[in-house]
DNA sequence: GCAAAAGTGTTAGCTATACACCCATGT
DNA sequence: ACATGGGTGTATAGCTAACACTTTTGC
């Protein structure tokens, strides 16, 4: 899939009018969980001094799911991503960039006019997607040769990009809200973690601190937590075990839902 | 908003290629409660002998949300409905219709020619909302004058049309999903009810018996459930207690979510 | 030794759940 | 009178939530 990763490759993609489902785009709030800490990953385009999300158009017979796949593979060099729809953008004033300097820029930057009746300037329905990736796993791979991309801490000096932050904010609410349905630890956690490490991780999705003697006694209540013969090495004081998920368990349970006390 | 509710419409709304947004539709899963039935509204096309979904399109400029309400305003004349995206449908095989005989039928019942290569034959793009409402103040309008809808019956024995099967089960389970955060009785039910068929619902929506003991001891632990001094009349047997919901207190449960123990 | 974080035991109070029994009403 | 569904009390097992104390480790 050769989605034209040069500067050119702009004004060829402007043309393309009947290469992608018309009026519509994918946007993606893929999350990483890193020293305890909760990213975002995005992007920057060439010229444009703030930052968005990372996204692209779906092709004229590609199905839409596919085509978040497709984004994410391209954007992470993962696979089997975990991946969920979790709002339609339909307001009428969404366009390629909602700053009154765009047609400016891409006309310095990348030698292109924006017409404005053409089709990449007029009203785009966005579907955001929301990704949760093992943040030690991704290699970052900007979508085109103009823009570079990388992790934003998620608190609230995420940086400006136009209503971006409103489908941040939309996707995290989202997952507050399905907490109870999200293997949210096992794919946002490496594979081998401390319980303080998934405790944090939830605390900080929660926005409040969850008893650490209750939380443990909790998450090993249920089966699909491991505990491992192992210990995290070169950190100060006492050194903490390492757990793990048990998959197979896992996924039964994810048909039931993770019910927790503090969700 | 004319929607050209006319026969001939139907061939005005074709050549309206600027008038949509392109390849783009919207469809509604309207629910609702009569006695003790969960029921939703279906449409039935001139000449199709299938029930599908009431559907239609959004304008140029207009607000996909927005289009989303004007659309069940129409369809219920009920203002400040309950309702909600759940999913987009965008695989490659969505078509006006997938069946085979859809031009067919269009020539004969409409006396228009459906090119293949017109928008209208081509994939849609879809956003599935879901409404609740309540049953008895519902005055059902057809969308256009080529259609009847009615009540049907939410169960094995919903009539056949298209993927829309699929539609209304995945409107179903993300309702399942997220029983904890919507006020799913307030919206369902009329304003004075029995525990009972406020327990039935809970019951029908989680396809399992709850212990009735229980269940109106949870429901009067929050206060936003209020006992009328006023019986149903005209039942056999015991004639039972009514109550209604207290707005302003379910508002505020609403922040939290509507945990119960059996979800 | 000390500070910081990990690891573990105990308990009071609460909640879920099961079940029992009486009440009101139409036939 | 009786069948049916409504209304209500209680006991128990299990869980939540709070807190206290011990252990390990690097400095």
């Amino acid at each position: 899939m050769n989605l034209k990763k040069t500067t050119s490759g702009v004004a060829a993609l402007l043309e393309d009018e009947n290469f992608f489902h018309p009026g519509f785009s994918i946007d993606c709030v893929v999350f990483g969980f890193h020293e305890n800490t909760l990213k975002v990953l995005l992007t920057q385009y060439k010229g444009f001094d703030f930052w968005q999300l990372p996204g692209s158009f779906v092709l004229k017979n590609e199905d839409v799911d596919v085509a978040a796949n497709r984004i994410l593979k391209e954007l992470t060099g993962l696979d089997n991503i975990y991946l969920s729809q979790f709002h339609l953008f339909g307001s009428t004033n969404r366009r390629l960039s909602m700053r009154a300097d765009t047609p400016e820029i891409f006309r310095k930057e990348y030698n292109v006019e924006i017409d404005k009746h053409h089709w990449f300037a007029n009203r785009f329905i966005t579907m955001g997607y929301y990704a949760l990736v093992d943040y030690t796993k991704v290699k970052i791979t900007p979508l085109t040769a103009n823009e570079r991309v990388e992790w934003k801490d998620y608190d609230s000096r995420l940086p400006e990009y136009a209503d971006h932050r409103t489908i941040v904010e939309k996707a995290m609410e989202t997952i507050r809200f399905q907490l109870n349905r999200i293997p949210i630890g096992r794919e946002l956690l490496p594979e081998k973690f401390t319980m303080t490490e998934l405790r944090i991780l939830y605390e900080t999705l929660l926005d409040r601190t969850l008893n650490r003697r209750n939380f443990e006694r909790k998450i090993l209540s249920y089966d699909y937590v491991e505990k491992l013969n192992e210990r995290r090495k070169g950190v100060a004081y006492k050194s903490p075990n390492l757990f793990s998920f048990n998959d197979e368990k896992y996924n039964e349970a994810e048909i039931k839902g993770f019910y927790m006390p503090w969700l």
